[in-house]
DNA sequence: GACTTGAGTTCGAATTTGCAACTCAGATTC
DNA sequence: GAATCTGAGTTGCAAATTCGAACTCAAGTC
């Protein structure tokens, strides 16, 4: 194998091959996206994803096992008590995930006359987009950067 | 359905939705990551994955003909030419679902006493993060943004 | 002329997914 | 108080994917 693009030693393992095999499947990443736009439950998630019911359940509780979701009770007015998947802090942590997809969505795949979704800030009402930056803030564009291993 | 948190409409089609139906399998993700790390052929990529040989070779098509990959004939010394697989623009532009997965992985997923993998700037050598930037360069939150559909 | 190498094919077995129907407990209706 | 509805699953079987290992084939090498 030649010239390397961007690292030159992989740690092993790898921190991306650990996201992957966690969260790249053909299901989680699309039932974290419907949890980060609102759907919390079992019937509104299976009607928007097209999932079949079985495999829903077995992918519900393998991300709460993995802490992506935690079920959670609620009640609506006076009916009884039933269970809301919410995110967890490590489920919330792939928005930047979820985001980076979205650009790349925009970018390539909505054709002309469909719609996009941008990302805004609530106050300025301003776009928003993932940016490279180093710790005091400089941006830095993606050719210049490198991977390199370090301790945890 | 209640409260949602990051958008009220949803655009259809989704572009998030759009973009997981090209590459959120279980393999095209982790032969991008192979492709960014260096690994340009295809007995290297299998090796390196672990991933069946017939699977490689439909995912390898189909990258191409989704033009994440080119297939592009090179010589190494006098040898005979060679095929191997480079990123298109296209493909590069899925660097920053890498980096924020790798964000993601050394956060949530690297034991300690593993080594994480970090970005750094090759001028500078600090590290380098994913960030969330008005078109001003004012970094904003991940909980004050929203999403809204617009025009392309 | 036999061997090696890269890049696949082929094929049967194992795994995952889909689909449709069934369950089951708590509310609500008649 | 029996029948119905609803949310959240199970169950069982068919269809589609993936795996592993062996086989192919064309170039180039010994």
């Amino acid at each position: 194998m030649k010239k390397e693009q961007w690292v030159e030693t992989i740690p092993e393992p790898c921190p991306v091959l650990l996201a992957l095999e966690e969260i790249g499947d053909r299901w989680i990443m699309q039932i974290l996206r419907a949890c980060f736009f609102g759907y919390r439950r079992f019937d509104d998630i299976q009607e928007n994803l097209g999932i079949s019911r079985s495999v829903l359940t077995t992918k519900l509780h393998t991300m709460v096992d993995l802490q992506l979701l935690e079920k959670v009770p609620y009640q609506e007015g006076s009916e009884r008590t039933r269970y809301e998947y919410q995110l967890t802090q490590k489920g919330k942590d792939l928005l930047k995930v979820i985001l980076a997809l979205l650009e790349w969505g925009n970018k390539h795949l909505v054709q002309p006359g469909e719609q996009m979704l941008t990302t805004i800030d609530k106050e300025s009402g301003q776009e928003v987009r993932l940016a490279l930056l180093t710790s005091d803030h400089q941006r830095v564009r993606s050719r210049n950067i490198r991977l390199v291993p370090s301790e945890r």
